[in-house]
DNA sequence: GCGAGTAGAGAACGATCGTTCTCTTCCTGT
DNA sequence: ACAGGAAGAGAACGATCGTTCTCTACTCGC
């Protein structure tokens, strides 16, 4: 087994676990044991918990960017595009593993404890608020209208994970529709 | 001291901390050191931490129902009365001590572990959902109106707590301005 | 004034966590 | 074949958590 083959094992049997427990609530062992390596192994590859936390928050940032992008380019139109953010989100609602925004939920545990945490949410927000306003600039809408669809996406995302149900990306959607008709001026 | 004034003060000084915080990260003696009592009345008041979470969120709950409608019923419009949940929120992520929605975090932190949290988390902000769509029929808007505003209003707080800045409550409002208008057909 | 009950302070306990250490086993080079 | 080192399994360690217990001191009725 290669020894990125074991990083990659180990992250993403960590990303697993916390996102469906937890950070706090998944100890070492447990990773240990559900990754199927050796404590040592472990430790030789990440020095401390943290550090697996933040590999987790990259390899989580890399997993949305990734597939987002992905939804929006198969829109055809710079409108389409737009509203294509909100069918990702539909998508992800939909799984059985769905449990939140992992990020929200990363800052909600340890962001008041870890700076370095807080501060990877910070920038993956940040991150998705540029994304956002990338897409209006080319679909010609105003500037104001990026952090209200960006908005939008995060409720959709906290609302769906504690109500349960996937209706908040299409309530979403409807109302991004109406935003972006009423910032095109149409 | 009353009883009741202790069980009054442990609440109220737990919340503060777990707010500040997050829950996992305050232990019982911090807790009781703040708060000022001793640890054996802390365990007559109530039997385990989790009760004191529970009555955490029950009070938070309390404060989030009574500040909201306090601002709203100082609108004098439906229409008005709609946008003032914005103006809350811009008057609550302004404080110091704002961390983000306390059943948003708490939900993070436990929901996956505490049926209990996940379950009132839920049934707070289905309160919530309640609450826009009886301000929406007051407005004479369509009932799809409601979950749109209140998806707006969610996205803004996970939005402020993470940026920690409080531009999201105003983007946010005129977001809303703009749905409402749509909705109202305006 | 004195004994009984109460309440506070904090020690103690068992569990669990992150991390390290030990012991054993197995593979490899010569 | 055999010495030496790498690696796995899990015991061990120190810290911390939630919770309980002990000991002390003070209060209050008679």
């Amino acid at each position: 087994m290669n020894i990125s083959e074991v990083r990659e094992r180990i992250v993403a049997t960590a990303d697993e676990l916390y996102n469906a427990k937890g950070i706090q609530a998944v100890g070492m062992d447990e990773l240990r044991s559900a990754a199927g390596v050796s404590l040592k192994k472990l430790y030789g590859e990440f020095p401390s918990k943290s550090s697996i936390v933040m590999a987790v928050l990259e390899r989580r940032h890399q997993s949305w960017t990734e597939g987002l992008d992905a939804t929006v380019q198969q829109a055809g139109t710079p409108r389409e595009r737009l509203l294509a953010i909100f069918d990702y989100l539909a998508g992800w609602f939909c799984q059985d593993s769905f449990r939140g925004c992992g990020f929200i939920n990363s800052f909600a545990e340890l962001g008041a404890v870890s700076p370095e945490v807080a501060e990877y949410a910070r920038k993956h927000k940040e991150s998705f608020q540029e994304y956002v306003a990338h897409l209006t600039v080319e679909a010609g809408a105003p500037a104001y209208l990026a952090p209200q669809l960006a908005i939008l996406a995060e409720g959709a995302q906290t609302t769906a994970a504690i109500a349960g149900t996937a209706d908040a990306a299409g309530q979403a959607r409807q109302a991004a529709e109406v935003l972006i008709g009423a910032a095109l001026g149409k």
